[in-house]
DNA sequence: AGACCGATGTAAATCGATTCAATTTGTGAC
DNA sequence: GTCACAAATTGAATCGATTTACATCGGTCT
């Protein structure tokens, strides 16, 4: 039994096909009583919609997607979820993509919701691919691009400000003492880490004898933060920083597992700080430093962001810069 | 400018529609020459094809739909993580649901997945909906269970023995001299929560004098656990449990925060053993007890199973039951 | 009574890619 | 040069829902 069709219902609702649709689409173009034949009648015949279909002739698709960098992430995993929240209420079907870091898997996304047509894009980008967004812009899907502000760019923009973020932690890592900061984190072409980076070094340049040291990493992951943690374990003392800035808190919760296996103490003889406040930060081992980011409004501002730039593709492009806060915790307080 | 069509590309390669369809599809039917034409002029127009026309056409959609229990749960986004490598191997792009433990979202995704008849679905149940899913599997929509055994069901399914995880958590806190045990998790109905419950109480009339009392909870996250351990703050001592097992790791997070932060000791004054083994488990203040699951695993192995219900429709129905494992950590472990 | 109206309902065209049956082209043997 | 046969190509039909332009009908106004 093949699953029934527009024709069925409607031969079994004894109207035609155009009314069922109208039925179904335009429900103040029909009348009570036939509305509710029609609606029995897909009651009963237990009637699907063919989105396929309804989208090639209505010529568009509702749905969104989003391309995060890493959807194990709670910091991405709470943006999607305001930017869903905002959308779902709009009626519009969120669909997510997971990058992981992997500018073709960006890519393979990015053609996903390309051959769908869905009605705009949200996306935090890996790789290089602002042309790509230009020209889908220009091909009638709005794009937002989160967190990277998109420069004097045609395309809107919702963002923390990277840049004074990466200066708190180092001021803050400074004020405690800090003369050897290693800041870890990658891979270096990540936006993020190289404003977050930049921010330190500017203050570091105002403290004289403050160095900083930058270690790459592939990912951002608790994995890569332990590698990097070896790494450092794995130098002379005199090599040793004397401060950890993880570029965000899965990276730090990384490198705290190893110090604290080595026996090596946080804060006492290292000064430990993360990023983006996820809700485990608070509650390591050792609590941990780190900066917070509204992720969940985020979220939903970006969604808002896209659903004006659908509605009135004239609408002009916008950015929006969140501040960040730093949120300080044992990590970086002897006690 | 709007976008290309099969018809300017067939127009600009100098060949039929049919032809260029076929270079796109069936490559080996297409000459080598007219093959490099055609992809000559799909580069030239920024040619990207409909994906609703195709999927009308063809009469199929290659996506799979997973609907989870909390997009926010690392056990979640593990288990995700691991289906959609092994989908993405098959070319099959994964739709991702969050139903948030409502069951009205659990079912909007249902409608969704269905309208866009995707291939097959992947699902971690809240509600009700074995007779909606056998529907779809009727109708041709194959359906593989996770996180809960259908039973002599005719729907596949992947799953842990909850039970036996609940037993295990149980045995070890008895054995650690726990006699009043709460169990923390909800929804009620939820099975999940109900069998390791039931694995508790089971072990627990083995051994006299222990009682066990189950708290419900309206989610499974954080927020949840820490209201709960709230409540029992506020009794009075001697309605307060020696141990608690939380029916996942983020529940026993929240009452780890709630805990700590008031000064009670854990692992002296209470026990306290989580469920998922979830990375931040092993990470927190007090790393935590809990059962391991092998999550990205059964992902991808409900992914095999999907994927062999799509190709051969009579495949039969299969249940796989993973092994939970108890991992000992701290907070079970006066020291 | 006739003209006109709004409210309902419908037949037929349409969205864009794919497929099927049929045709054309190319290859090699004789 | 012709024939048989395989390879390459194509025109037209098709997927299922929506839309457009038009028909119908009961009622209202003059």
């Amino acid at each position: 039994m093949a699953m029934p069709q527009v024709r069925d219902v409607a031969e079994r609702a004894g109207v035609s096909p155009a009314t069922v649709s109208n039925a179904l689409n335009h429900p103040q173009r029909v009348s009570e009583r036939t509305l509710a034949r029609v609606h029995a009648a897909i009651e009963e015949l237990g009637y699907v919609r063919n989105d396929a279909a309804r989208q090639l002739r209505a010529g568009f698709n509702p749905a969104v997607g989003l391309i995060v960098l890493d959807a194990a992430n709670p910091y991405f995993t709470d943006l999607a979820g305001g930017a869903e929240q905002h959308l779902m209420e709009l009626g519009r079907p969120l669909l997510l993509g997971n990058s992981s870091q992997v500018s073709d898997r960006e890519i393979t996304y990015l053609n996903l919701f390309e051959q769908q047509r869905v009605a705009g894009i949200l996306i935090a980008p890996v790789g290089n691919v602002l042309p790509r967004l230009r020209k889908l812009k220009s091909n009638g899907i709005p794009v937002v691009i989160i967190d990277r502000k998109a420069g004097a760019d045609e395309l809107s923009s919702v963002s923390v400000d990277d840049e004074r973020g990466g200066w708190l932690v180092a001021d803050h890592l400074i004020s405690q003492g800090a003369s050897r900061m290693a800041v870890i984190g990658g891979p270096e072409g990540l936006r993020q880490v190289r404003n977050r980076l930049r921010g330190a070094q500017q203050r570091a340049r105002q403290s004289p004898g403050v160095a900083v040291e930058y270690i790459a990493t592939g990912a951002m992951d608790a994995a890569a933060g332990r590698a990097a943690a070896e790494e450092l374990l794995g130098r002379s003392v005199k090599e040793q920083p004397d401060a950890v800035f993880a570029t965000n808190d899965l990276v730090a919760l990384g490198v705290l597992q190893v110090l604290a296996r080595s026996g090596v103490s946080v804060p006492d003889q290292v000064l430990l700080a993360g990023y983006d406040d996820i809700e485990f930060a608070a509650n390591a081992i050792i609590p941990i430093t780190s900066i917070r980011q509204p992720s969940a409004e985020m979220g939903q501002h970006a969604a808002q962001l896209l659903q004006r730039a659908i509605e009135d593709p004239a609408s002009p492009v916008q950015h929006t810069v969140f501040q960040p806060e730093l949120i300080i915790r044992e990590s970086t307080q002897a006690c």
